[in-house]
DNA sequence: ACCTGAACACCGTTCAAGT
DNA sequence: ACCTGAACACCGTTCAAGT
């Protein structure tokens, strides 16, 4: 009953430390953000894991910023956003798709970048993508360039302001605050807090968000032809 | 030449300081946000601004975190959200549009909650409003909370990785990285530079999307019936 | 009851010095 | 050339004490 925990050794590496490169930090920045979340990346203890002085980081990187971004763009660089076979409808979905699964695998990705337009070369090769697949489409080059914003604004919206996972108890817990919103002010929110929190969480509701757009330009389309 | 520039008093007030209560310190930290940013919202730097001790403000808030869930939901509350008239579409774009000028107003609102969906009050009753406006024109309660939550998601993710109004010197710059992009690797992002970065600032790009997510939920609703 | 200074355990980054 | 300890100017928050 009283017996210690053996907690497990803080940090467990096989082999020697890898090599330090822009690379290596990226990657276990991204590492340390998908385990602990965006608060615990901090330079001291990103280099303590590396087995570095917490100086070392700005021989690589010009500040903590610039690291952020190079990570967000490798979150991107590890899937290839190749244009499949078949109609357009069904490419671009595939590409939305894999888009969302990038930031599913690094959650913590999307909490690096605020206020500003995601402007790295990664990320670019899925706009690359997605809006050649819509000029083949027949939309023209606006058209294109707003449809592109549409799905990649609504894809890292959905990574930033949606629990990844949430667990029974945390689904519970929203269940309990709409069911407790007044009936009068809240008649839809409070009525319908169960069918709604199953709506919140998981990826059902991006995949049906995502038909929805492409109902949406597959009616355009339809206009300008 | 070498005359000393006269700064302006740090702090500047009418009249006697503002009693402190949870309203007066959340649109303190709104105002300090909006001014400098996020990162500027410390809570020794906005016990400052409001005269008081930095320990004064854990009277009001148990935590930074509670302090910004407050001042997210009361940006919402100066809003109403009020249905309006006419068709569907119109109510719906009209409501949207509301929740997007509440976001231009504050816009460090939107830096203060990733990782977990937006549950407080406030933005709750644009909810209410946008899933009655649905319901009304004849979605069922799932297709309504799918619909909006792509809108909702649309609009803070539009607010959340867009520049406000970008400079022409900004704009400049990112044209500049779009066209120093490899032309075999990115045919469309460094030959389009100029029209893609056009296409990045302001709010049109955001009208754009809104409209195509109407067109979906137009033929969307054209199924149904 | 309401407020707050001092203190604690942290940050990012500069600088000057180590090898 | 590459790395880093000490230091600076900050953080959020606890605690114990003020009024």
């Amino acid at each position: 009953m009283t017996e210690m925990q053996t907690s497990p050794p803080p940090v467990k590496r096989r082999g020697p430390p890898p090599k330090l490169t822009r690379e290596a930090i990226a990657d276990a920045a991204l590492d340390l953000i998908d385990r602990d979340g965006i608060r615990a990346l901090t330079m001291r203890r990103l280099a303590l894991e590396l087995g570095a002085g917490a100086m070392t980081l700005y021989g690589y990187f010009s500040d903590k910023d610039e690291l952020l971004d190079f990570a967000l763009d490798r979150a991107a660089r590890r899937f290839d956003f190749a244009i499949g076979e078949g109609p357009w409808r069904a490419q671009l979905r595939e590409l939305v798709q894999t888009m969302m699964r990038a930031l599913t695998e690094h959650p913590g990705a999307v909490e690096t970048r605020a206020r500003r337009p995601i402007l790295n070369p990664g990320w670019l090769r899925a706009g690359e993508a997605g809006i050649g697949i819509l000029l083949e489409a027949g939309f023209d080059i606006t058209e294109a360039a707003a449809a592109w914003r549409l799905l990649f604004t609504f894809t890292f919206g959905y990574a930033a302001f949606s629990a990844a996972e949430p667990s029974p108890a945390q689904q519970a817990e929203w269940q309990r605050q709409l069911a407790a919103l007044p009936a009068e002010q809240y008649p839809v929110m409070a009525g319908e807090a169960t069918q709604l929190v199953s709506w919140m969480a998981g990826r059902r509701p991006f995949d049906h968000g995502l038909e929805l757009i492409l109902d949406g330009l597959e009616a355009r389309l339809a206009l300008l032809r």
